[in-house]
DNA sequence: AATACTGTTACGGT
DNA sequence: AACCGTAACAGTAT
Protein backbone atom coordinates (compact mmCIF):
# COMPACT_ATOMS: atom_id res chain seq x y z
CA UNK A 1 0.00 0.00 0.00
CA UNK A 2 2.64 2.90 1.09
CA UNK A 3 4.07 5.26 -0.82
CA UNK A 4 7.63 6.80 0.43
CA UNK A 5 6.08 9.24 3.33
CA UNK A 6 4.44 6.20 4.65
CA UNK A 7 7.02 3.88 4.53
CA UNK A 8 9.38 6.83 5.83
CA UNK A 9 6.81 6.72 9.28
CA UNK A 10 6.77 2.89 9.31
CA UNK A 11 10.65 3.23 9.62
CA UNK A 12 10.78 5.77 12.31
CA UNK A 13 8.00 3.58 14.59
CA UNK A 14 9.99 -0.22 13.88
CA UNK A 15 12.90 1.55 14.96
CA UNK A 16 11.38 3.13 17.51
CA UNK A 17 10.49 -0.54 18.98
CA UNK A 18 13.01 -2.72 17.39
CA UNK A 19 16.41 -0.75 17.48
CA UNK A 20 19.40 -2.84 18.69
CA UNK A 21 17.32 -5.49 19.88
CA UNK A 22 18.34 -9.08 18.97
CA UNK A 23 16.74 -11.04 15.90
CA UNK A 24 16.11 -14.30 17.47
CA UNK A 25 14.13 -15.77 15.09
CA UNK A 26 13.10 -15.54 11.19
CA UNK A 27 10.15 -17.63 10.02
CA UNK A 28 9.00 -17.74 6.40
CA UNK A 29 5.20 -18.99 5.51
CA UNK A 30 5.31 -17.68 1.67
CA UNK A 31 8.19 -18.28 0.01
CA UNK A 32 7.84 -17.77 -3.45
CA UNK A 33 9.47 -14.43 -4.03
CA UNK A 34 12.32 -15.22 -2.04
CA UNK A 35 15.30 -15.97 -3.94
CA UNK A 36 16.78 -17.85 -0.91
CA UNK A 37 16.69 -20.65 1.09
CA UNK A 38 15.30 -19.98 4.24
CA UNK A 39 17.54 -21.65 6.41
CA UNK A 40 20.46 -19.01 4.14
CA UNK A 41 18.43 -16.04 5.49
CA UNK A 42 18.16 -17.56 9.37
CA UNK A 43 21.81 -17.68 9.49
CA UNK A 44 22.71 -14.89 8.19
CA UNK A 45 20.48 -12.92 10.16
CA UNK A 46 19.48 -14.88 13.29
CA UNK A 47 20.80 -13.57 16.67
CA UNK A 48 22.27 -10.33 15.03
CA UNK A 49 21.07 -7.48 16.42
CA UNK A 50 19.55 -4.95 14.47
CA UNK A 51 21.53 -1.69 13.75
CA UNK A 52 19.54 0.34 11.80
CA UNK A 53 16.37 0.61 9.19
CA UNK A 54 16.61 2.76 6.43
CA UNK A 55 14.08 3.00 4.23
CA UNK A 56 15.20 3.22 0.19
CA UNK A 57 12.70 3.51 -2.35
CA UNK A 58 9.69 1.77 -1.90
CA UNK A 59 11.89 -0.95 0.37
CA UNK A 60 13.01 -1.00 3.87
CA UNK A 61 16.01 -2.32 4.67
CA UNK A 62 16.73 -3.79 8.04
CA UNK A 63 20.69 -3.41 8.84
CA UNK A 64 22.50 -5.88 11.14
CA UNK A 65 25.40 -6.09 13.30
CA UNK A 66 27.41 -8.44 10.76
CA UNK A 67 26.58 -6.22 8.15
CA UNK A 68 23.41 -8.62 6.23
CA UNK A 69 20.72 -6.62 5.33
CA UNK A 70 16.90 -7.90 5.04
CA UNK A 71 14.80 -6.18 2.22
CA UNK A 72 11.50 -5.77 2.13
CA UNK A 73 9.14 -4.34 -0.11
CA UNK A 74 5.40 -3.92 0.58
CA UNK A 75 4.30 -3.84 -3.26
CA UNK A 76 0.48 -2.27 -3.36
CA UNK A 77 -0.95 -4.27 -0.23
CA UNK A 78 2.00 -5.73 1.85
CA UNK A 79 1.06 -5.09 5.69
CA UNK A 80 3.37 -4.68 8.63
CA UNK A 81 2.03 -5.75 12.21
CA UNK A 82 3.78 -5.98 15.50
CA UNK A 83 2.57 -9.33 17.72
CA UNK A 84 3.02 -9.94 21.06
CA UNK A 85 3.12 -13.73 21.70
CA UNK A 86 1.53 -15.26 18.28
CA UNK A 87 1.19 -13.86 15.14
CA UNK A 88 -2.72 -14.15 14.25
CA UNK A 89 -2.33 -12.27 10.36
CA UNK A 90 -3.75 -13.83 7.99
CA UNK A 91 -1.82 -14.00 4.23
CA UNK A 92 1.87 -13.84 6.46
CA UNK A 93 4.93 -13.53 4.82
CA UNK A 94 6.96 -13.37 7.07
CA UNK A 95 7.54 -13.51 10.89
CA UNK A 96 10.33 -11.61 12.76
CA UNK A 97 11.23 -12.11 16.49
CA UNK A 98 13.16 -10.11 18.75
CA UNK A 99 14.77 -10.26 21.91
CA UNK A 100 12.46 -7.85 23.51
CA UNK A 101 9.60 -10.23 22.98
CA UNK A 102 7.96 -7.95 20.09
CA UNK A 103 7.26 -10.26 17.18
CA UNK A 104 6.79 -8.52 13.17
CA UNK A 105 4.89 -10.06 10.83
CA UNK A 106 4.82 -8.82 6.98
CA UNK A 107 1.52 -9.93 5.04
CA UNK A 108 -0.10 -9.60 2.19
CA UNK A 109 -3.39 -10.50 0.62
CA UNK A 110 -1.62 -11.20 -3.36
CA UNK A 111 1.05 -12.26 -1.78
CA UNK A 112 2.96 -9.83 -3.97
CA UNK A 113 4.98 -8.45 -0.63
CA UNK A 114 8.13 -10.08 -0.40
CA UNK A 115 11.51 -10.16 1.50
CA UNK A 116 15.58 -10.51 0.25
CA UNK A 117 18.46 -11.02 1.98
CA UNK A 118 21.16 -8.96 0.97
CA UNK A 119 18.98 -6.60 -1.34
CA UNK A 120 20.80 -5.22 -4.99
CA UNK A 121 22.00 -1.65 -5.10
CA UNK A 122 19.48 0.39 -6.49
CA UNK A 123 21.05 2.95 -9.46
CA UNK A 124 18.63 5.43 -9.39
CA UNK A 125 18.53 8.40 -6.61
CA UNK A 126 15.95 8.50 -3.49
CA UNK A 127 13.87 11.24 -4.28
CA UNK A 128 14.57 12.57 -0.74
CA UNK A 129 18.63 12.27 -1.46
CA UNK A 130 20.56 14.69 -1.96
CA UNK A 131 21.96 12.89 -5.51
CA UNK A 132 18.08 13.59 -6.53
CA UNK A 133 19.41 17.17 -7.27
CA UNK A 134 18.47 20.08 -9.79
CA UNK A 135 21.36 19.11 -12.09
CA UNK A 136 20.19 15.20 -11.91
CA UNK A 137 16.97 15.68 -12.57
CA UNK A 138 17.25 18.52 -15.56
CA UNK A 139 20.04 15.81 -17.54
CA UNK A 140 17.71 13.09 -17.01
CA UNK A 141 14.27 15.35 -18.11
CA UNK A 142 16.29 15.80 -21.37
CA UNK A 143 16.47 12.68 -22.39
CA UNK A 144 13.02 11.71 -21.79
CA UNK A 145 10.22 12.23 -24.30
CA UNK A 146 7.48 10.33 -22.52
CA UNK A 147 5.36 12.25 -20.11
CA UNK A 148 6.38 13.42 -16.93
CA UNK A 149 4.34 11.71 -14.32
CA UNK A 150 5.56 7.89 -16.10
CA UNK A 151 9.01 9.46 -15.62
CA UNK A 152 8.44 10.56 -12.02
CA UNK A 153 6.60 6.78 -11.64
CA UNK A 154 9.88 5.30 -13.17
CA UNK A 155 12.29 3.63 -10.18
CA UNK A 156 14.82 3.73 -12.74
CA UNK A 157 15.16 7.37 -12.46
CA UNK A 158 13.86 7.79 -9.36
CA UNK A 159 13.27 6.29 -6.16
CA UNK A 160 10.03 6.13 -3.94
CA UNK A 161 7.63 8.75 -5.56
CA UNK A 162 4.26 6.50 -6.16
CA UNK A 163 0.59 7.08 -8.11
CA UNK A 164 -0.64 9.03 -5.70
CA UNK A 165 2.22 11.24 -4.41
CA UNK A 166 3.38 12.11 -8.16
CA UNK A 167 -0.33 14.17 -9.24
CA UNK A 168 0.15 16.12 -5.80
CA UNK A 169 3.51 16.57 -7.01
CA UNK A 170 2.34 17.91 -10.50
CA UNK A 171 -0.11 19.56 -8.90
CA UNK A 172 1.75 21.60 -6.18
CA UNK A 173 4.30 22.19 -9.22
CA UNK A 174 1.71 23.71 -11.43
CA UNK A 175 2.90 21.19 -14.19
CA UNK A 176 0.58 19.12 -16.65
CA UNK A 177 1.23 14.91 -15.93
CA UNK A 178 0.94 15.14 -19.44
CA UNK A 179 3.67 17.46 -20.25
CA UNK A 180 6.60 15.87 -22.13
CA UNK A 181 9.90 15.87 -20.18
CA UNK A 182 12.17 17.50 -22.11
CA UNK A 183 9.70 20.54 -22.93
CA UNK A 184 9.49 21.31 -19.45
CA UNK A 185 11.73 24.65 -18.91
CA UNK A 186 14.18 25.21 -16.65
CA UNK A 187 12.42 27.34 -14.33
CA UNK A 188 9.66 24.41 -13.68
CA UNK A 189 12.12 22.11 -13.15
CA UNK A 190 13.12 23.66 -10.55
CA UNK A 191 10.03 23.92 -9.33
CA UNK A 192 9.23 20.32 -10.06
CA UNK A 193 12.19 19.34 -7.70
CA UNK A 194 11.21 21.30 -4.65
CA UNK A 195 7.75 20.03 -5.01
CA UNK A 196 9.27 16.44 -4.79
CA UNK A 197 11.18 17.44 -1.54
CA UNK A 198 8.56 19.81 0.09
CA UNK A 199 4.99 17.17 -0.43
CA UNK A 200 6.76 14.05 0.71
CA UNK A 201 8.63 15.77 3.57
CA UNK A 202 5.44 17.35 4.63
CA UNK A 203 2.84 14.11 4.29
CA UNK A 204 5.42 12.57 6.34
CA UNK A 205 4.86 14.73 9.26
CA UNK A 206 0.81 15.03 8.53
CA UNK A 207 1.22 11.04 9.04
CA UNK A 208 3.19 11.04 11.87
CA UNK A 209 1.04 13.65 13.49
CA UNK A 210 -1.83 12.04 13.27
CA UNK A 211 -0.62 8.37 13.41
CA UNK A 212 1.96 8.33 15.89
CA UNK A 213 2.38 5.03 15.60
CA UNK A 214 1.70 3.98 12.52
CA UNK A 215 3.08 0.67 10.97
CA UNK A 216 0.60 -0.01 8.26
CA UNK A 217 -2.68 1.67 6.63
CA UNK A 218 -2.78 4.82 4.93
CA UNK A 219 -3.31 8.13 5.94
CA UNK A 220 -4.53 9.90 2.52
CA UNK A 221 -7.23 12.76 3.77
CA UNK A 222 -4.60 15.63 3.38
CA UNK A 223 -3.97 15.45 -0.25
CA UNK A 224 -4.40 18.47 -2.00
CA UNK A 225 -5.97 16.68 -5.40
CA UNK A 226 -5.35 13.09 -5.42
CA UNK A 227 -8.06 12.53 -3.44
CA UNK A 228 -12.16 10.70 -4.70
CA UNK A 229 -13.73 12.70 -2.43
CA UNK A 230 -12.34 16.03 -3.41
CA UNK A 231 -13.97 18.19 -6.22
CA UNK A 232 -11.67 21.18 -6.31
CA UNK A 233 -8.11 21.82 -5.95
CA UNK A 234 -6.82 24.16 -3.01
CA UNK A 235 -7.07 26.90 -5.54
CA UNK A 236 -10.41 26.13 -6.07
CA UNK A 237 -9.82 24.32 -9.78
CA UNK A 238 -12.37 21.28 -11.24
CA UNK A 239 -10.48 18.42 -10.48
CA UNK A 240 -10.01 16.09 -13.73
CA UNK A 241 -9.84 12.27 -13.36
CA UNK A 242 -7.91 10.41 -16.00
CA UNK A 243 -7.52 6.50 -15.92
CA UNK A 244 -4.90 4.93 -17.83
CA UNK A 245 -2.96 1.66 -17.02
CA UNK A 246 -5.70 0.89 -14.02
CA UNK A 247 -4.17 4.06 -12.33
CA UNK A 248 -5.82 7.35 -11.75
CA UNK A 249 -4.49 10.88 -12.11
CA UNK A 250 -6.09 13.56 -10.85
CA UNK A 251 -5.15 17.25 -12.15
CA UNK A 252 -6.85 20.36 -12.34
CA UNK A 253 -6.20 23.25 -15.40
CA UNK A 254 -4.29 25.00 -13.06
CA UNK A 255 -1.22 23.21 -14.51
CA UNK A 256 0.78 24.21 -17.31
CA UNK A 257 1.22 22.25 -20.06
CA UNK A 258 4.48 21.68 -21.88
CA UNK A 259 4.79 19.69 -25.45
C1' DA B 1 -23.99 -1.99 -0.95
C1' DA B 2 -21.01 0.42 -3.96
C1' DT B 3 -16.81 2.23 -5.07
C1' DA B 4 -11.85 3.18 -5.22
C1' DC B 5 -7.46 1.27 -4.84
C1' DT B 6 -1.11 3.20 -3.13
C1' DG B 7 3.40 -1.32 -7.09
C1' DT B 8 5.54 -4.14 -10.15
C1' DT B 9 6.21 -7.33 -13.84
C1' DA B 10 5.14 -9.80 -18.03
C1' DC B 11 3.38 -9.63 -22.36
C1' DG B 12 2.03 -8.32 -27.00
C1' DG B 13 2.18 -4.69 -30.09
C1' DT B 14 4.22 -0.51 -32.37
C1' DA C 1 15.87 -1.08 -29.02
C1' DA C 2 12.72 1.78 -26.93
C1' DC C 3 8.40 2.57 -25.73
C1' DC C 4 3.30 1.88 -24.81
C1' DG C 5 -0.93 0.03 -22.76
C1' DT C 6 -3.07 -3.65 -20.47
C1' DA C 7 -3.75 -7.56 -17.44
C1' DA C 8 -2.68 -9.94 -13.49
C1' DC C 9 -1.84 -10.58 -8.61
C1' DA C 10 -6.83 -11.19 -4.88
C1' DG C 11 -8.81 -9.02 -1.98
C1' DT C 12 -9.39 -4.50 1.75
C1' DA C 13 -11.27 -0.23 3.40
C1' DT C 14 -14.78 2.95 3.88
Amino acid sequence: MPELPDLQAFRHNLEKKLLHQQLKTITVKNSKKLAVAEKTLQSALEGQKLKEIQRVGKELHFVFQNGHVLGMHLMLHGKLYFFEHQNKEKYTIAELLFGNGTGLAITDFQGSANIALDPAEKTAPDALSDDFNENYLKTQLSKKKTGIKKFLLDQKQVLGIGNAYADDILWYARISPFSICNKIPAAKVKALLSAIKHILREAEKKILKSNPDIVHGEVRDFMLVHNAKLKESPGGAAIHKDTGGGRKTYYTDEQELFE
